[in-house]
DNA sequence: AGCGGAACCTGTCGGC
DNA sequence: TGCCGACAGGTTCCGC
């Protein structure tokens, strides 16, 4: 579920509320999210330590620990961080509780199973982290540097843009809002994406984004912000899940096509 | 370089 | 009502 919006969203609302808050009980109740750490290894890591700051990197949380440390998350399609007073048990989707000093948990629920959590004594140890490229909302992201890229590929923009490698954060929905107010057709080849049209997109990307998170994210079914309300910037959504509705703007019914086995929404009047 | 396919999981929805 | 397939916002690996 979460793009680059909805993680923003969740760290801002976790940074406050976790900055200088022990950890004194790590309860693991399913661990696929650990990877190949074992749980009371994970446990041991983090029992004792204080949550310092909550960052984001593309799509990745990052929560700085002290006195070292950092505890890097990815909530993939259903993952949550929820802020809870005590709770007696776990519910059907918590998969680990982060037990805090004071009292209240910050708990990690995950329907799907897909979010990962890592414990690195440096950011230098994660390999996913080291991938990622420019993040949209980083000064790096200029309208010279997008259309220099560009111009060095021939994936399509749906597919480049979705690239964590190239920029990272953006996901299916953003993606198609980003493609929908810069005007530009999801399958035209990178490569074919003149200055002008380069700098529609640099624009339509940190636009729409930043309205996103102004707006709490995108709550289509599952996102949740740390206190389980849903995000509000559906309602502003002009493309993304709209086939066959007419477009806001020409009212030429939106299409559907499949790219990279994913769903793409477009309209194929205004995007050429 | 880029693409299709599969895998990791669970839940929901529409059709028959 | 019950079963079955398709689909869901992400990432990664593998083979061509």
């Amino acid at each position: 579920m979460p793009e680059l919006p909805e993680v923003e969203t969740i760290v801002r609302e976790l940074d406050p509320a976790l900055a200088g808050r022990r950890i004194i009980d790590v309860r693991v109740f399913r661990q696929n999210a650990l990877g190949d750490c074992p749980p009371a290894e994970f446990r041991q890591a983090l029992e004792g330590r204080t949550f310092e700051g909550v960052q984001r990197r593309g799509k990745f949380l990052i929560f700085r620990l002290r006195p070292a440390g950092f505890l890097i998350g990815h909530l993939r399609m259903t993952g949550k961080f929820i802020l809870s007073g005590p709770l007696e048990a776990p519910r059907i989707h918590d998969r680990v509780w982060f037990g805090l000093a004071g009292g209240g948990l910050m708990v990690f629920q995950d329907m799907r199973c897909f979010g990962t959590l890592q414990v690195v004594d440096s950011l230098g140890e994660s390999a996913s982290l080291a991938r990622l490229g420019k993040d949209p909302l980083s000064p790096g992201f200029s309208t010279r540097w997008l259309a220099g890229a560009l111009a060095a590929s021939r994936a399509p923009l749906k597919h480049w843009l979705m690239d964590q490698t190239r920029v990272a954060g953006l996901g299916n929905i953003y993606v198609a809002e980003i493609l929908f107010q810069a005007g530009l057709s999801p399958v035209r080849p990178g490569a074919s994406v003149g200055l002008e049209e380069a700098r529609r997109l640099q624009r339509a990307t940190r636009q729409v984004l930043r309205k996103a998170i102004r707006y709490n994210g995108t709550t289509i079914s599952n996102f949740r912000r740390v206190d389980e309300k849903t995000g509000q910037f559906q309602a502003l959504l002009k493309v993304y899940g709209k086939a066959g509705e007419p477009c806001p703007v020409c009212r030429t019914p939106i299409g559907r096509l499949r790219q990279q086995q994913r769903s793409t929404f477009y309209c194929p009047s205004c995007q050429v």
